[in-house]
RNA sequence: UCCCUGAUAGCUCAGCUGGUAGAGCGGGUGACUGUUAAUCACCAUGUCCCUGGUUCGAGUCCAGGUCAGGGAGCCA
């Protein structure tokens, strides 16, 4: 048994009883230390919480109560000790996430999250795993980019300039011909255009990495550096696409509750109590799909009282997601089709020429958990769209390219993994669901 | 970025209307026990976030700043 110490018992029938933890489960394992091992007095006595040791001996059924087994050491090896007990910051006792969060290199080895940690690895695995048996393909896009995507907020700047002597063109202004790539460039604030180019080639694929944006943004919600995951389908529409969100978060959420029991009994104990059954309601319900037309009327029906009254054509705000999500339905809703105004310039023009083809899947407890659309795939409305928003079409040529060569519907959606993380754990602050939170002002470790 | 709240021991916090600081946990020492974030006793611990101001005197009041939390906006 290889791991670290969390607590130390000591029995003056000549026994100490260590917990030991190497992360690969919730639970600690006791290690039964006697007093007659010859480092009993120097080594075993001076184990505090955070130390490291290598334990050899049986595993045997335990003689205590309180676990089923124990090992009974022939030998504890001291690898590490802790310098100074006193000022270790982990201790065994609750801590607040806010004081975890100071210390990111160490809470690592606390309950929380070890759970958090391992319940994360599991939800990419099952991520993967969902896209790997549906035939879908994993798509690498690019982390640096030249491109603003959809304008979809501040972007990070990448540069190997001297910040501190900047070549200047005839009429002074930044010449970025000088830079490492010849031209602006960016960190990705999405791969979905990139990734559309390889959903009319191999079909059905998806994106899975980092993803960065700098808004001035700080919230409980948001991170400038998080994962997102973007599948993409061709020959799809809404209602299919629909369809594979539903089918994507059901397929993670059953998978959490199959392998990481341990850590949701942790979760429903300390942090969130309704982590597990909201998890089982939500893989045994139907998702309801609702117009945003309909979501309107029902919102203005409603005789609710919101701060920012309903209103076709303004976005939906959270209030109003709240109460269509859990007052109104009751379980998860895929609202469709929003007024072409407030949606992106690749989302698929409707029939009515004043929708688009957007979704938003809206979760109890949390709201909004997914965005999609069907894109755009009609070569002269995409181009009046982006007019209409102002785009300049020379910097999309090579996507425009895709609806003038073999295009099809296609459709797709985005999430956040950390707030699918926030989600599945019960967890209130988004810091907390990726192991060194990047925030404004925020980039220790 | 805006609004609100907060910052006191290693951690979590108390400290009334101004009179230079306390508790629990943790740590150390000892006792006790096949123990369970053990229990009991004793011991130690502080730039009261920073800078300035008011005052005989500031943890406490005032101003500015920094950081954190909650809410909003923006979003994934």
């Amino acid at each position: 048994m290889r791991g670290w110490i969390r607590t130390r018992r000591d029995s003056k029938a000549g026994l100490s009883f260590l917990a030991v933890n190497d992360g690969s489960a919730f639970d600690s394992l006791q290690v039964v230390a006697p007093s007659s091992l010859p480092n009993y007095a120097d080594g075993v006595l001076k184990l505090s919480t955070g130390c490291s040791v290598i334990c050899t001996g049986q595993l045997v059924q335990s003689q205590g109560k309180g676990q089923s087994v124990e090992v009974q050491a022939t030998k504890v090896e001291v690898l590490g000790l802790v310098d100074n007990p006193d000022t270790y910051p982990v201790q065994p006792k609750q801590h607040t996430l806010e004081f975890l969060r100071e210390v990111a290199h160490l809470r690592p080895r606390t309950n929380t999250f070890g759970a958090i940690s391992r319940t994360r690895h599991c939800i990419a695995q099952a991520i993967h795993r969902f896209f790997h048996e549906q035939g879908f393909v994993w798509v690498n896009t690019p982390i640096i980019t030249a491109s603003d995507a959809e304008g979809a907020g501040q972007m990070f700047r990448v540069s190997t300039l001297d910040l501190s002597n900047l070549p200047r063109d005839d009429k002074g202004k930044l010449d970025f011909h000088k830079d490492f790539f010849g031209k602006e460039t960016f960190l990705t604030v999405s791969g979905q255009l990139n990734v559309e180019a390889y959903c009319l080639a191999l079909s059905k694929v998806y994106t899975f990495g980092p993803t960065f944006r700098a808004e001035n943004s700080n919230t409980a919600r948001h991170l400038a550096e998080f994962w997102m995951i973007e599948p993409e389908i061709a020959f799809a529409d809404l209602a299919a696409d629909a369809q594979l969100a539903e089918d994507f978060l059901k397929y993670v959420f059953k998978a959490v509750l199959n392998e990481r029991q341990d850590d949701l009994k942790f979760f429903v104990e300390r942090h969130d109590k309704s982590v597990v059954t909201r998890l089982e309601q939500f893989v045994g319900s139907s998702f309801e799909r609702i117009d945003y037309t309909k979501a309107i009327e029902i919102l203005e029906k409603s005789g609710q009282k919101f701060e920012y009254a309903p209103k076709w054509g303004a976005d939906l705000q959270t209030e109003h997601e709240r109460y269509l999500v859990e007052k109104h339905v009751g379980r998860p809703v895929v609202v469709m089709n929003y007024p072409e105004a407030i949606k992106a310039f690749y989302m698929r023009m409707n029939e009515d020429e004043r929708t688009v083809a957007a979704m938003d899947v809206l979760a109890p407890g949390i709201g909004e958990i997914i965005g999609g659309s069907q894109r755009e795939e009609r070569l002269d409305l995409l181009d009046k769209r982006m007019a209409k928003m102002k785009l300049n079409p020379d910097h999309y040529q090579w996507y425009r390219d895709l609806r003038r060569y073999g295009t099809v519907p296609h459709a797709g959606f985005g999430l956040g993994f950390e707030r699918l993380v926030v989600y599945v754990c019960g967890l209130q602050n988004i810091r907390d669901a990726i192991p060194y939170p990047r925030a404004p002002g925020q980039a220790e470790f």
